[in-house]
RNA sequence: GGCCCCAUCGUCUAGCCUGGUCUAGGACAUGAGCUUCUCAAGCUUAAGGCCCGGGUUCAAAUCCCGGUGGGGCUACCA
């Protein structure tokens, strides 16, 4: 049985890594029919902050990374917040101390911080020197009247260790290298690689498939579990993603949140397939795949071992083939709230008629959007009436004699008909052509100036419907009087 | 510093395990062209890469060794 977690701390947004750390993590549940748990690591209380958790699981929603057990449904293995699990570590840190695997350490902060820059200076491996590891009793009765409150250390046994990671391969570590760690912190709390084996033990894990930056802490891991008498799951230890030059990922830099890209109006579907593709691929040409695709090809062995760069230009181009592929009611809809926060409507919820509008203009712009808050800067022509002629190139072909004639004879043919649709339009630019004998763009750029205001824009017979009769005499009218 | 991981176009990758079919394939971005208005989209096309040095072999992007570069870890952070 496949059982799988995503284990975040909620010391800040869900970012672009711990995002794919969790899809990869529920591609592979999902392949598998295992489960995806979701468990918040929150034993560092100063850090952990509660609105984290509720945004780390309103982004993994937005993803549909839904997850089968977590502290918001619970589950077999209940509770799912290490902070709620303390009775967990404290039995497994009795047992090890029974056992003599661990011992008390009475060695403050500062003497460890000082040996450490000690050994530092010296140019030696900063390690614990395991000198609490044989405590005389006097030695231990000595302190405690002292009243030191001590840390757990786990006693680190000589040996080589060896990981057998599903994307990495074997990878051997030398134990001596590693001083014997804290496993509970003399606040009475584990610290992280302890708490993490115990969970994974007691969550009866099967496969850890985590960031590369936890392969070096593997062995600590590997270690533990054995002392505690049980095996060790599969490692899979995935490359980290770095931010567009190279640089590591940080939760400060905006455009790396997860929030960020929802926020922009990239839709989760493009998210997951970009996403999906940082460090993995089906092993053919195919780029643009499915949920269901995806999960149906997807191996942990087919993971990449290098790391790999945040390409927003790539992004952008799934995120647009994205929106061009989705249905015109549902793009339509999550534009909404980008018009209404730029001002171009008013309500949440439009009546039929103008939804329908809407539509139409959004279906005139999609082509250009790469992301939905990009609407804003496209519709503008549909909205504003009355607007300044800023471009200068757009000034002079206005002044031209063959433009106002073509304006002319726009607005002449214009307010002799009724309602403009596409197919008048085609009409009337043919008439247009005939009566002034311009044709091309000499024809239609006026118009489009006249009628937008710029020189680029989408297809005239798409947008003149839209704006309507009566605003394009308007506008035009202004534009002959200029 | 020590330990560990990684190394194919600017970027994401296929190929590597099981050497030959690789004069290294695809995608993004870039340049050019096409598309009876422009832009966008779409289509066509060009340029661009096996980190370096040894070795093994008839043959190496692929196997081995060394170097270089990048990254991670080295906490009573997670």
């Amino acid at each position: 049985m496949v059982r799988v977690r995503f284990a975040p701390s909620p010391t800040g947004y869900l970012h672009i890594g711990n995002a794919r750390t969790a899809l990869f993590n529920w591609l592979f549940a999902r392949a598998n029919r295992g489960s995806f748990i979701l468990r918040i690591e929150d034993t560092d209380i100063e850090r952990s902050k509660e609105n984290y958790v509720g945004s780390i699981m309103s982004d993994l929603r937005w993803l549909e990374l839904d997850w089968d057990e977590g502290p918001d449904k619970g589950g077999p293995f209940a509770p799912y917040r290490q902070s709620e699990r303390l009775r967990v570590y404290e039995k497994f840190a009795e047992k090890l101390l029974k056992e003599e695997k661990a011992y008390y350490c009475y060695c403050s902060d500062e003497e460890l911080k000082m040996r450490r820059s000690a050994a530092l200076k010296a140019g030696q491996t900063p390690k614990y020197d395991n000198r609490c590891r044989d405590l005389q009793e006097e030695e231990i009765e000595e302190f405690k009247k002292k009243k030191k409150k001590p840390a757990l250390r786990f006693k680190v046994p000589d040996k080589r260790v060896i990981i057998d990671d599903i994307v990495r391969g074997r990878v051997e570590f030398d134990t001596s290298l590693i001083g014997d760690f804290v496993i509970m912190k003399s606040t009475e709390t584990p610290s992280f690689n302890f708490a993490v084996v115990c969970d994974d033990i007691t969550m009866e894990i099967s496969h850890i498939i985590r960031g590369e930056d936890h392969l070096s802490n593997a062995p600590k891991h590997a270690l533990l579990f054995e002392a505690l008498g049980f095996k060790a799951p599969q490692f899979a230890h995935m490359s980290l993603t770095t931010a567009p030059g190279g640089d590591r990922l940080s939760k400060r830099t905006g455009a790396t949140s997860i929030a960020y890209y929802r926020e922009t109006g990239y839709l989760p579907e493009a998210m997951v397939n970009y996403l999906t593709l940082l460090g993995w691929s089906p092993g053919d040409d195919r780029e643009i795949l499915s949920r269901e695709e995806i999960i149906k090809e997807f191996k942990l062995e087919r993971l990449s071992r290098s790391s790999e760069a945040l390409d927003p230009n790539k992004l952008d181009w799934l995120s647009g083939i994205y929106i061009r592929k989705t249905g015109l009611d549902r793009l339509t809809r999550l534009c909404i709230p980008y018009l209404k926060k730029a001002k171009f409507i008013k309500k949440d919820a439009p009546e039929a008629d103008e939804f329908d509008k809407l539509r139409e203009m959004v279906a005139a712009v999609r082509d250009h959007l790469s992301n939905i808050s990009q609407i804003k800067d496209h519709v503008d022509v549909f909205f504003k009436d009355k607007f300044a002629i800023k471009d200068k190139e757009a000034q002079d072909i206005l002044k031209s004699a063959a433009s106002k004639n073509v304006l002319k004879a726009f607005l002449e043919r214009v307010e002799g008909s009724n309602a403009i649709d596409e197919d008048l339009f085609n009409n009337l630019v043919k008439d247009i052509q005939t009566k002034t004998g311009v044709k091309g763009r000499l024809l239609y750029q006026p118009i489009r100036i006249a009628i937008t205001g710029r020189i680029h824009g989408p297809e005239l017979k798409l947008i003149i419907p839209i704006i309507g009769k009566e605003s394009c005499v308007r506008r035009v009218k202004r534009a002959l009087n200029s």
